[in-house]
DNA sequence: ATAAAACCTCAACTTAAGTTGAGGTCAACA
DNA sequence: TGTTGACCTCAACTTAAGTTGAGGTTTTAT
């Protein structure tokens, strides 16, 4: 560990190391965000990375964010928006979650949607409905035309 | 298209194109999943495949599965445990969608538990909560220990 | 009978999100 | 001043769920 902060007794930079002790994320998936662009480090002298304490944030906002189901590609395209020179602020991570919840919205409602269809099966035995998933599989894509016959008539 | 039945004048056999016409899942798709023994078949004298109607329903209930998010090697040990040699029955269907149904509602309760904490962080600007995900990010593992430590004290 | 459409196998490629390892350098501690 | 542990790059491997294509056979339609 190098030199801390008179502060706070903390480190003021963070190796590769202690973001991952600290994050709960492997060495190599820091490595690997960084080349997909959702993180950024300096150097030191010997080329080693440095990170400011910010970064924790930043790791911590991407874990929450895929946890809702968003993909890195999408992770880094809405963190991209943001300046990479200075830390995430409140209002930020407040922009970034109103468009995480609406997309995972979403995403509970569809399953929700199956969860009934299922049981309505459950209930019936699933054969003569209507609104069975079986007999209506694709039903995301209804507006789209009558879809393919999946049973028999 | 081969031999129909005299009752309905639908096909008796079903060739792997006619199978993907209806079931809306291409060849390749239904010859990968053959590898994966989801569903198998019977060949002809030129060594094509012929499935029977009850296909129809198996790859159907296959993709009901896979829409609640259930990866294909579990759908596979699911339909493993019935017989490959007869048609899926309505009773079958209750027993494979109550299992279902439960892993549903696990994800969509674990959906919903983030969706209202991240609620709460856009309610209140995040920073001071001590709910936020940014700052229990892996609550799922609440019961496993403290977990590391992703923000300033 | 012949040509087109459908089918066959097998291998390689794709994307996402990483992980693993080889071979080499740097830093912290005694 | 070692030496051990942390770090570096780069390439290859992993899993899931398929897709694509090459090269060859079968069916179906004319």
């Amino acid at each position: 560990m190098t030199e801390k902060c008179p502060r706070t007794g903390m480190p003021r930079e963070l190796s590769v190391g202690e973001v991952a002790e600290r994050s709960g994320i492997a060495v190599s998936t820091l490595h690997f965000y960084e080349t997909k662009g959702l993180i950024h480090s300096q150097r030191n002298r010997g080329n080693q990375r440095r990170y400011p304490r910010s970064i924790l944030r930043r790791v911590a906002v991407i874990k929450v964010a895929q946890r809702t189901g968003i993909p890195l590609s999408e992770i880094a395209d809405a963190l991209s928006v943001l300046p990479h020179d200075r830390p995430l602020t409140s209002l930020d991570w407040r922009k970034l979650s109103e468009t995480w919840r609406r997309q995972l919205d979403e995403r509970i409602a569809r399953l929700t949607k199956l969860r009934n269809q299922l049981d309505g099966c459950i209930g019936c035995g699933c054969l003569s409905m209507q609104e069975c998933p079986l007999r209506n599989p694709l039903d995301e894509l209804a507006a789209e035309g009558p879809g393919p016959r999946l049973l028999e008539p």
